[in-house]
DNA sequence: TTCTCATATGAGCAATCGTTCATATGTTTA
DNA sequence: TAAACATATGAACGATTGCTCATATGAGAA
């Protein structure tokens, strides 16, 4: 095929392609967003849920929120974390259902 | 909801779909895994065509046929490499699909 | 066999990552 | 206001990553 005949992917589209992908290679960051694909969830209760130290908690969901990945919501001295993007949540759901039947 | 509820993912569940994410997380391999979604190709076409170095390209497809991404075939002194994964292909055009949409 | 072409590989390095530890911030309660 | 609780943050670290550079391997051609 000539180079000209290619589809091409823009710069900018391979580096959010690669950015999304990044953000779901981690184990941690997996685990702390399918809990919250589920349930609406405090800090605390996700680290004792997932048995991870409340410092890691915080930093990855420092890191999901600073790529829109989750929100959060104060209630007092408790701060609420929950998805939201739902295609990246359609994309972990996919591969973890295509992975748990092979 | 009680920790009981959930549904948990297994520890080696989480490692193949993190492992999955990771070999989609850099931006040279979604470009030849995106060429090669199109094409068979050698490795100097991909090299040239993707403007990286002959040594990185042959490093990342290594990487790619180790994680079984990819396959290759020998004709004479060229190797052919394409797809062989479907499932990692249909992620990756999802995403990108969706990212040049928004 | 020797040369050339195509690809692979190993060492080394700078950059990035994910964690821990200590501490800071912000909110409620006593 | 002081103590207690929930969360955030910065520095430091060891580990991993992706590249380059030099060289090795393997196949066909001369």
């Amino acid at each position: 095929m000539h180079k000209s005949q290619h589809h091409f992917l823009e710069e900018l589209t391979v580096e959010e392609v690669s950015r999304t992908f990044k953000a779901l290679s981690d184990p941690t960051r997996i685990k702390i967003l399918y809990l919250l694909s589920q349930e609406e969830c405090n800090v605390n209760h996700i680290a004792e849920v997932l048995d991870i130290s409340q410092s890691a908690v915080s930093h990855q969901l420092s890191f999901l929120k600073s790529h829109r990945l989750v929100k959060s919501r104060r209630e007092g001295k408790t701060i609420y974390y929950s998805c939201d993007d739902e295609h990246v949540i359609e994309l972990l759901q996919m591969t973890i259902d295509h992975i748990e039947h092979k």
